[in-house]
DNA sequence: GCTTGCAGCTATAGTTACTATAGCATGTAT
DNA sequence: ATACATGCTATAGTAACTATAGCTGCAAGC
């Protein structure tokens, strides 16, 4: 029914995305150029909006911006797999568990460090030792 | 007792850090001027390896630049406690705790996603589907 | 004597994914 | 008339490196 339009500052309302982001996402071609009012201010849609949304939650789930634009160019061409996608969504997962894994190993070394300090008021810290050890 | 000097490529091979890195290092005053050869070439010694060995085992926990350097400027001026940098780690600890909370965070949800996916050669997808709800 | 290769050097740009600023135009409210 | 809000473009800044371009100087091989 409804063609309401609106603009880049009800859009940013909507989906709690900054303005310079939306800007910024058309700009590197996620976001196609909307129409423009006849002063020159974005018109988005709402076909606009949900892909701003869709957009947003992969940027939640931590894919980078050539994997979003990747699902996007996929469901664009309509020429995907249920496979595929979840491939893609496998491997990105990994990804992640490997960024948990190392963290983990940082966290671990941390607190094994700290576990050892005497958190005394003196200059001689077990920690710095660890650090500074050859 | 030694003296000796070595250059750039030789603190690169003995830490593994890229020469590029050390020269930056130095730029942002993390490592001090090393004095030149005539040639104008850098000459290193103990101290300056092991300030560069230090920094890159911080780095490898995790600490960022600023951090790096607090480190660094705490252990110079010797006016630091045990407690002190015991404080800074635990800090940073929790830092590493957070990323590794949200990073399982988005793990959970996407094995959920790939889960509820039927894996099919079709083009109805139930990840596309949350990732496209309203 | 010439060329090639290597190791240094400096200065500058590129990376990622935004975010912020400067400087401008226009519409509305006081 | 003035201020404020919202929009615009173009450009710079962020973090922590990494890579490039273009230079010098030394040593070895032909
Ligand atoms: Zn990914
Ligand atoms: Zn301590
Ligand atoms: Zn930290
Ligand atoms: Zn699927």
């Amino acid at each position: 029914m409804k063609n309401n339009l609106f603009t880049i500052g009800r859009l940013s309302e909507q989906t709690g995305c900054v303005v310079q982001t939306i800007r910024y996402y058309e700009r590197i071609g996620l976001l196609p150029e909307p129409d423009r009012s006849p002063r020159g201010h974005r018109l988005y849609n709402e076909d606009i909006l949900n892909r701003l949304k869709f957009i947003l939650r992969t940027r939640q789930l931590g894919f980078n911006i050539e994997e979003r634009r990747t699902f996007l160019e996929l469901v664009d061409g309509g020429k995907y797999t249920c496979h595929k996608i979840r491939q893609k969504t496998l491997l990105h997962a990994q990804e992640i568990k490997r960024k948990i894994r190392d963290l983990k190993k940082m966290e671990r070394e941390l607190l094994k460090m700290t576990d050892q300090c005497n958190d005394g008021s003196g200059t001689d810290c077990s920690i710095l030792a660890t650090l500074f050890r050859n």
